[in-house]
DNA sequence: CCTGCACCTTCCCATCATGGGAAGGTCAAC
DNA sequence: GTTGACCTTCCCATGATGGGAAGGTGCAGG
């Protein structure tokens, strides 16, 4: 199977394909005399589980812990669950802190009529402070 | 006042303080002639507002129309407010998805004992799918 | 006056995952 | 045998940020 239909079959782009095995995720892929990458069910399987895991926000290098445990068969699921939990923490909080983002740039917005006159709290807001923002996106000071 | 000190009272880096100027989102600073940058306080009040901007999620080239906007006597609220309102919706939809991939990925978890065993549900659902992840995080399928 | 240290300058590189595109080879259908 | 769809490798770009090297500046203490 060519790179384009591993790449329809297992949702990962043949782009990312050559990407993943350039830097080790996925084994070199078999080639066929032309050169041509050639695929089968097992490296299809493999793509697969990289797609999920990244549609579930893994990163790549969490992805390489997470394969070697799928591959080792006497893994414990402690391990497994670790990383996903971790990863869990990882995601609310970023998620958390565009929240609280959004919620502090509402909090401007809502002061502001919007009214079609110059007067605007949201850029007095950004211009005079009372640092509304996020202090985890914020820069150390003194 | 140099770029350290700039820096320190702004909360912008060195580093992005440069970067900036490089952009065209700050001016160029003014320079002594040894060649280093002087910074005044419109200077220091203008990269203010640019971290001000960043701690609320917004990207450079927003900041670039909020910093046109703040320099307009003439400009009406109403224009401020639609990028604010853009900005909130767009956050809010990145938290979302990231909070999607966690609860997805927190229903894996919890059907894992994490007991030591092999037997890893987490492993499974990334395996074998029944496509737990997150749908916009996730290509185009067919 | 010299020395040392902290600061400044520019320039290049790295991140992270992804896509775009060029130049050239392969394959299959007509 | 031509055409068009596919493949190959290689380079570049993204966005915002930091790291670091090589070399110049400024100031304080001796």
């Amino acid at each position: 199977m060519n790179i384009g239909q591993a790449a329809q079959v297992s949702g990962v782009s043949a782009k990312m394909i050559r990407y993943y095995e350039s830097i080790g995720l996925v084994p070199p892929a078999g080639r066929r005399d032309s050169g041509y990458r050639d695929y089968g069910s097992a490296d299809l399987h493999r793509l697969s589980f990289i797609r999920r895991a990244r549609g579930l926000g893994f990163s790549v290098e969490r992805i390489r812990l997470l394969l070697e445990l799928w591959g080792d068969t006497h893994r414990s699921n402690t391990e497994v669950k670790a990383i996903a939990l971790t990863h869990i923490d990882e995601l609310e909080e970023r998620a958390r802190q565009l929240q609280e983002m959004a919620d502090n740039l509402r909090t401007l917005a809502q002061a502001c009529d919007g009214d079609g006159r110059p007067n605007c709290p949201i850029i007095q807001g950004l211009e005079a402070g009372g640092e509304p923002a996020c202090d985890s996106a914020r820069p150390a000071r003194h």
